[in-house]
DNA sequence: AAAAAAATTTAGACTTGTCTAAATTTGTTA
DNA sequence: TAACAAATTTAGACAAGTCTAAATTTTTTT
């Protein structure tokens, strides 16, 4: 059984390993946390002598099997419960992630199971991110930045890559969720800016914005 | 804001100011936390402090307006959760005090308001207790214990006092639950057990288990 | 009212998770 | 490759919450 700060450390590690290769660097942990890398070579010692990470001094860490296991019981509670505040509490998709993550960590598999199954076993979370089934396993569908979606081959936008408030809500004023069938008309050589159709209504976006959406074609 | 350690006994201490008169002893809250006297001491030292109770050396706590409202706070996510998990949840009213413990402690007003809306305002938890609504104000019922109930007076069992699981799958089995109406037939001089009306069946119950039932005349 | 018992508090220690400051290792650059 | 910079670890400290053992106060009993 974990403690509300290893489970944190997990599914940290757990989301650096998943945009970056080889092991994670104590650095990028303290700046996902927010703690001092003093505190998070710690907590990879502690970590490692309960076999949920490998660990070599300077070397950073990498989940072991069970590691994995844990960090993915988390990321289904959190996802789970992200989907129920927005599917029945009239939660904003911008609202949930602070509240996921006091819930992610409450003990009950039963809890846990027949959230999923009042809530239909959902496979995609608000954000369109994949929700781990009970087996842990996650449908993944090969989804591509919408930087890289080819001019006028139509697509549907399929998750974000930045979560934050001020970009989900950029989106939701630009009209632009999950769904929504998106297009690059022209892309511009000059800025790097794209004009896009979004549902029924054509817009100019720049290539940050574009960055941070992903499509599946 | 309040850490877990302190939002439980800021419970634990209004639960026993309700149950005697007084101020709260040391030992008492020892025992409904599980936790040594002496460090309940120090606990009631840092919510005094804190001003959520009045504390003087040797007289025990009593909890001021503050600590008052911050108990009821937490009583009311509490019961809005069982409520929650037994309506939609599948759980069972003996199975829901534990999980009830972890969620109450989430932090989220909108979270714990659209809950209460999802759930059409609960008046009464699955055990019968009343819900501090969002001014935690409780619609309190004078009910009884069955004990107390004169022979052949119509009643219905409105809660129970005894919320272990034990005691409540006994009912189960007895088929009695919150709404059953009840009625005692006969009252034994000799060991004190009750014949009673339960729904439609008759039974005889001892008079500990008639001491934790809670009936409206 | 004194003695004994029970309740409560104090003192000092331990654990978890954190920090700062200093030391060490790794990597990067001239 | 030597020197510098960046990353990482170690050492020692701190806060919260808990404990045990001893001291103190209150309550009960004789």
């Amino acid at each position: 059984m974990q403690t509300l700060s290893t489970e944190d450390y997990l599914k940290a590690i757990y989301h650096v390993s998943q945009s970056s290769s080889g092991a994670v660097a104590t650095t990028s942990i303290a700046k996902q946390i927010g703690a001092k890398p003093s505190s998070v070579t710690d907590m990879f010692k502690k970590l490692s002598d309960q076999n949920l990470v490998k660990y070599q001094k300077y070397q950073g860490v990498s989940l072991t099997n069970e590691g994995i296991k844990t960090a993915l019981r988390i990321i289904r509670k959190h996802r789970l419960w992200e989907s129920f505040l927005v599917s029945h509490l009239n939660f904003n998709w911008d609202e949930v992630h602070q509240v996921a993550e006091q819930l992610e960590h409450i003990q009950s598999e039963k809890l846990t199971n027949e959230l999923e199954r009042f809530l239909d076993y959902p496979t995609h979370d608000p954000h369109g991110d994949p929700i781990p089934n009970r087996a842990l396993f996650m449908k993944t569908y090969n989804k591509i930045l919408l930087t890289e979606l080819p001019v006028n081959k139509e697509g549907v936008c399929v998750g974000v890559k930045d979560n934050s408030s001020n970009f989900l809500r950029y989106l939701d004023r630009r009209q632009i969720g999950i769904g929504t069938p998106l297009q690059v008309l022209h892309r511009e050589d000059f800025d790097d800016s794209l004009h896009i159709q979004a549902g029924k209504s054509t817009l100019m976006i720049t290539k940050k914005t574009a960055e941070n959406i992903y499509v599946k074609p």
